[in-house]
Parts: C-alpha cells; sequence; structure tokens
DNA sequence: ATTAATTCCGTGTACGTTCACGGTATTTGG
DNA sequence: CCAAATACCGTGAACGTACACGGAATTAAT
C-alpha cells in the first residue's frame, strides 16, 4: 500500500487545456472572465487528473490573512479553562504559519457583564471567526444575531446551546456523563447505597452541565428498578468561606450512612479535601475533571474516580474546526462530542495533564 | 492575549547582520563557508529575533524527499491493525506535501518468515524511516542492527522493546493496564470472587502484551490483602475450531461459581459469544479493543468491560514522529504511552472507532 | 610582483501559488 | 465601417526558502 505525494500543478492541468496557468486559476477560484467552454474544459481535466493545491505554496503566495477570535472564562477565576487554553494556543501555534492569527478573550464567568463587555470589545476587532463558550443564555443569543449578520461563523466549547446555527460544537455530552457516573457509582455501592449529590456551584449561575450532569445521574438510577438507591442533593455556595465544609458536615449528621459522592462538576476537591480532613475516605467518591488539585485526591485514594472530557482537545479542535472552515475551505462535522473518559489511579498517569 | 504569526524572515536577519541571505542560509544549516565571527554574529540575531523557518516555504524549495516505511500485521490476519493502519494513512496524507510517502509493509503476524521477508523488502527501498511493531523478538533485533548500521531511524508501534535505541514508542503499558482491569473487577466482584483468566492466542506466537498484562492483572490482585479472590488460568489455541468453547465450558464445569471473566487481549468476543450462548451473561466480562464485534457485545451487556488504548492514535503519532525527527529536524519523545482507557457500554458511543 | 589557491560571500533561479496588470480578439454602437 | 466597449486570456512579480554558481578579497606559492 502507498501513499504518495500528490504532484500535479496547476501548470500540468494548464498545458493539457492548452490555456496559461492564469486562466486555470481564476476557475479554480471562480473569479470569471473566463468562456464557458474553457471553464467546463478545466474543470474536467482538474477532475480527471485529480489535482489537489499544493497548500504551502498557496499560503506562501496568499495575501489573504485571517484573524481568529476566542472568548472563554478567565482561567484564573475557573482553573478548568487552563485546559481548553493550552489546547487553543497550540492550535494557534499550528495555524500562524497559514496567516491566521488567533486572539484569546477571557471573562469572568461568574459575571454576565463581563461576558458581554467582552463581546462587543471582540467584535470590534471584526473577526473573521470566533470559538466562543455560551454559558449565558440570553447575551448568548444576542451576540449570535450580531456574528449572523455580519456573516462570522462561530463555534461553541464546552457548553452546547440548541436552536443556533453554530459552525461547530466540541464539548461533553453532560448528560451522558452523568449516566456513566450513576453505572459506576451503582456497580459498585451495595444495594441499599446512599448518594450525597454536592453541587458546588455560584449561586448566580447554575451551569448547565450542573443540572444535565444530575439529570443523567438521576435518570439512570430511575430505570434501574433493581437498584434503590437513596439520594440526598446539596447545593452549595462556592463563595462562602464556610462552604462546603459547614453543609458537609450536616449531611453526614442526617445522614451517616452515605457511601457514595458525586460532585458533578471540577470542585470535586473541595469535598475531597473534606472527607480527607474528616477521614471518611471510603466513602466512594467521583467527580470531573484533571485539576492538579483533584489529581493530588485521586492518587490519595480520596477521591476514587474522575470523569474526564479532554478540554485540550476541545479548545484545540474548536479552534481548527473555524481555521478549517475560513481558510482551508473544508467542511467540518457539526456535532463534536469528547469522549467520557473514565479515570482512576491505575490510569490517571497515562492522561495528559 | 494574542498569537500573531511569526514574521522574521531570512532577509530580515541578512539585512541586520549586514550579509546577504545566502550567508545566513550558510549558516542556519551549517554548510561552512562562512567566517566564524560572521556565523557567531548572525546565529546572535537569529537568537535575537527568535527566528523560526516558513515551513512552508522551506517545503516549497526543497528538494528533498522522503520515505517512510511502516511494517505491521495483516489487517485481514488479526481485525485490530486495521485502526493503527487508520492512523498511519491519515498521517501519510498530512505529510504528504512534505514530500514525504508513507509505505505500509503488511506482514503476516503468526508467521516469523513472513516478518523477515517483509523487512527484507522494506530494506531494499532503503526507506528514511521505519515504524514497526516488533512483535518477534530475535528477527527485530536482527532489523535493527541492520538499520542501525545504515543510520535509519526506528519508531516502535504497539509492542516495547526494550534495550534497543528506537527513536521512539507509542503504546499502551501493558502490566499496568493489566492492573487497571483488577482495580475495576476487584471493586465490583464479591470478597470470595472466582475470575477466570482466557488468554486466546496463537500456540507459536504468544504476546508480550498477553504475557505482561495478566502479570499486572496478578500482581494488583496480590497486592491487596483484603481480596482473596481466586484465579484460573486457560490458554486456548485460535486455530483450533472448536475453541474456545470446549475449554470453556470444561472450565465452567470444574468451576462453577466463576463470577468474572478477564480476556488479555482483543479476542474477547470468542468468549462473549460463548457467554452468550449459555446465557452466562452476568459474569463480569472484561476485554481489550474496541473491535466491531467487541463493540457488539458491550451493548448487548454481555462484554462489561473494554479497555482500549487508542490504536489510531498510536499508528499517527508513530508516523508523525519519524517525520517530525527527519523532516523537521524537531526533537520528539521517546517514550509515549496511550492512555488506559476504561469503556463502558454508556461511555462507548464517544470514542471513535 | 604576479599567479594560483583559498576563503568568504552575493546573485539568481526554482518551488507552486496568487493576483494585478495589460494585451488580443470579438462584439457593440453610431 | 471605424471606434469603443467588452470578453477573454497571458505575463510577470511576488511569497520565504534552498542551493548552485561564480565573483571578490585574502593568502600562499613561485
Amino acid at each position: 500500500m502507498t501513499t504518495k505525494s500528490s504532484k500535479i500543478r496547476i501548470k500540468d492541468i494548464a498545458e493539457k487545456a492548452g490555456v496559461s496557468i492564469g486562466t486555470v486559476d481564476r476557475v479554480l477560484h471562480n473569479r470569471g472572465d473566463v468562456r464557458s467552454e474553457t471553464r467546463e474544459k478545466i474543470l474536467q481535466i482538474v477532475k480527471e487528473m485529480g489535482y489537489t493545491p499544493n497548500l504551502f505554496a498557496k499560503s506562501l503566495a496568499s495575501k489573504k490573512t485571517y484573524r481568529l477570535a476566542v472568548l472563554i472564562p478567565d482561567s484564573n477565576d475557573n482553573p478548568y479553562w487552563k485546559h481548553p487554553k493550552s489546547g487553543i494556543i497550540k492550535a494557534a501555534d499550528e495555524i500562524k504559519s497559514f496567516n491566521t492569527s488567533v486572539n484569546i478573550f477571557p471573562f469572568n464567568a461568574t459575571d454576565e457583564a463581563s461576558f458581554r463587555n467582552c463581546f462587543i470589545q471582540v467584535l470590534r476587532t471584526e473577526p473573521n471567526g470566533i470559538v466562543f463558550n455560551p454559558v449565558f443564555r440570553e447575551a448568548s443569543f444576542e451576540f449570535i444575531e450580531l456574528m449572523e449578520a455580519k456573516n462570522i461563523p462561530f463555534v461553541y466549547i464546552d457548553t452546547f446551546l440548541e436552536k443556533s446555527n453554530c459552525l461547530a460544537y466540541f464539548g461533553q455530552n453532560a448528560k451522558q456523563s452523568g449516566r456513566v457516573a450513576a453505572k459506576i457509582l451503582s456497580q459498585i455501592l451495595p444495594e441499599n447505597g446512599e448518594v450525597l449529590i454536592v453541587k458546588l456551584a455560584n449561586r448566580k449561575v447554575i451551569s448547565h452541565h450542573l443540572k444535565n450532569r444530575e439529570e443523567g445521574f438521576i435518570e439512570f438510577f430511575n430505570e434501574q428498578n433493581k437498584c434503590n438507591c437513596k439520594f440526598t442533593s446539596l447545593i452549595i455556595d462556592l463563595l462562602d468561606s464556610n462552604e462546603p465544609n459547614q453543609s458537609l458536615y450536616t449531611a453526614f449528621k442526617t445522614h451517616p450512612n452515605i457511601n457514595g459522592i458525586f460532585v458533578p462538576n471540577s470542585r470535586v476537591f473541595k469535598v475531597a479535601n473534606y472527607l480527607k480532613e474528616n477521614n471518611k475516605t471510603d466513602i466512594l467518591c467521583l467527580g470531573y475533571d484533571l485539576l492538579h488539585e483533584n489529581i493530588d485526591f485521586i492518587e490519595e485514594n480520596v477521591i476514587d474516580y474522575i470523569i474526564g472530557q479532554r478540554p485540550e482537545d476541545q479548545g484545540y479542535h474548536g479552534v481548527m474546526a473555524l481555521f478549517n472552515h475560513i481558510a482551508l475551505k473544508k467542511v467540518v462535522n457539526k456535532s463534536n462530542y469528547s469522549p467520557i473518559d473514565i479515570i482512576i489511579k491505575e490510569n490517571i498517569n497515562y492522561y495528559n495533564y
């Protein structure tokens, strides 16, 4: 089996058609000024010879430059976003030789005004494409209108917004990941297990992920008729300095038989911290995302399972999808769900973080 | 945060150094014929300005062509190898514009002579680099000697060969993956569990993977003092048409309390087939690799866990490592372990196959 | 001092594109 | 029927790099 480099140049098809390379170039780019017969003939030969342009020569000669903009939460506020960001930077690095620049605009994910400001700023730079995390529904829909008016293609990352015509979406199926979590717990916990669901979040912004993950989690258990586990659900304010300790203390007091904990976001390390300090490490603890903080607790056997979603890949492919669409005119997949990685102490070293 | 395209050209550093681009080119390529002071000065400026060559211009102008060869088992014999192959083809596709061709040479993984023939054929094509799967130890070491004599860099895929100076290795830590399997089973099975280890292989060729995975599996259980599971290990000849049914029948007869099965390779579907036909689907069954055959059984709840290793990535990155080293003169990581993916019915749809 | 050898360096062409510019034919208008 | 407009097409200069060739400056040999 051989895969060899394609050698057919514009010059070759020009010669075969008995025209100049300028003419071929014109039909290849629909620039007009070509007689329709000549045009057809050239297109025919192009197809016959299987011409594929040399992308390097193309980008060398091209005077076009592209600007991409990325709007994501500030990684100083939420360490999770360091990971998508690093993937974005990797993509930026790869495509910068294709006359394409990438600008990252961080916003405060707990402050809608910050998101709005950020977007206005972005639109002022008149980018050719936008990757963004649509945490704020209404604001996002407003900006989608603006982008569509200006014909700027956009890609969602992490969160999906239904009923909108994005170029692509990169993220996890949140609900299904909740089902995965449920399956794991249901298989390990005893018949009469008691599970605590801990939602650590900002009071003002309960993310879709949190909601959907919990939904999938509970849905799965309800479908299993053999398993009659009990649930307790807790919403804890991230900004309260007494938390999550206070709420957890109360929860364990009132539910002393809890043997499983499900934390539907990356803040699981805060719960793990409590478990460790109170010698409750035998409780089966499951959370999300490979933050450094979580990794430490996995290695200490405090957290038992982490569900990962390859945030670097999401960032990387989000940018690349935009680039492929805009610069290379390739078709890109709209729906791109990340794997729901099941990570434990024994395989954590083989996931990059 | 901005990542903009680097704009420093050879011309720029030539002007700053007060020399011509030819001179800069000479020092950049160590072609000599440059006064040492000039050389130093240019190198200094190159570093100062952070010059990075434009790879596209480079590959456009370069008359060099590279030939890479890949030796892997025939995917007609073992369907697993379709997956690395598809990754290899993807890589070949990406680098063909860099004047690099990739040739795939399939051999029969159960026949050492086939491997040897294949290698001789490969060496005759005088490739610039080789990716291969070193299943046959002695034969591989012989060919490594030949490659080293000819200064041909080589990359291992899937299997690792210690004590040899490969450019890179892409594969899974087999032993550790066995430990992952053990952890999962140990967590789910009851205290007094009874596990059957089924090694489906060709009598002549017991792969390292099979051995190492079992080793890690047993090692893990031995380390847990709380778990006193019992084991039975079975070696079954793949080519025998009565198998694995006959051996499994006997095994279940003599060990009626078996509640877990570990199949340390991709042939787990053959065991699953037996389990399904004999209504033993309640047994916890764990195997390797996302073959179509296995996927079907995961969806039917016959196989419970599959350990994946991203074979497409292994193939892709194996070729890319060689390319980066040879064509782009980049440094590549030697040791590249694939993630040990834990796959169940609930997350299987999000792993590409 | 003249020639020859040697060291060092600049020039020019090529790689496959893009794209502006301008040049022939052909057609249109009066 | 001639000028002007139009339709169609070729030419040539870039893009950043590689590399062959040959030229100038320096040194060595006679």
